[in-house]
DNA sequence: CGCCTTTGACCTGCGC
DNA sequence: GCGCAGGTCAAAGGCG
């Protein structure tokens, strides 16, 4: 096991991938919506058989927050569920793409999940824009 | 030295 | 009324 560990820079960075995926460590993986997010705490769900992590705007006057969990059918997969509408605009711009539709997304999307529920919304976001 | 991330425990709400 | 699950807060450790 020491040559295929030795010469296998990418295998290694892959093993601890799945190492902290089987964690629960969603951080990795965390795409980046123009918010800063704070991670306040992580669950396993026994609903889905998986982790789900907490996340919260580190804004001063932002309420919004973020729950990450991975989809229970296709492992890899992660699912973004935001919750609260952020009280300011995106000062990322890495996030460009969704820059200006972000605040306003997370506001609609409040409505949506009330109304409609989350899947429609996270779906999009999920396969959308990820694939 | 400061900031961020991670883990554990506690509290609240809902269902049976 | 009790039990289970989910969610949140706080403290400690590690890294930059």
């Amino acid at each position: 096991m020491s040559n295929s560990e030795a010469n296998s820079p990418t295998r290694d960075d892959q093993n601890e991938e799945q190492e902290m995926e089987q964690r629960g460590n969603i951080r990795l993986n965390l795409p980046e919506d123009g918010y800063e997010w704070k991670k306040y705490g992580q669950k396993f769900i026994r609903g889905i058989g998986k982790f789900r992590s907490y996340f919260k705007c580190q804004k001063a006057n932002c309420m919004a927050k973020k729950k990450a969990e991975w989809c229970p059918s296709e492992p890899g997969k992660l699912r973004i569920v935001y919750e609260n509408p952020h009280s300011h605009g995106s000062n990322n711009s890495t996030a460009a793409a969704g820059s200006s539709q972000s605040s306003n997304n997370a506001n609609q999307y409040n409505l949506l999940t009330q109304v409609l529920g989350d899947q429609s919304f996270t779906s999009q976001r999920s396969s959308g824009s990820g694939s």
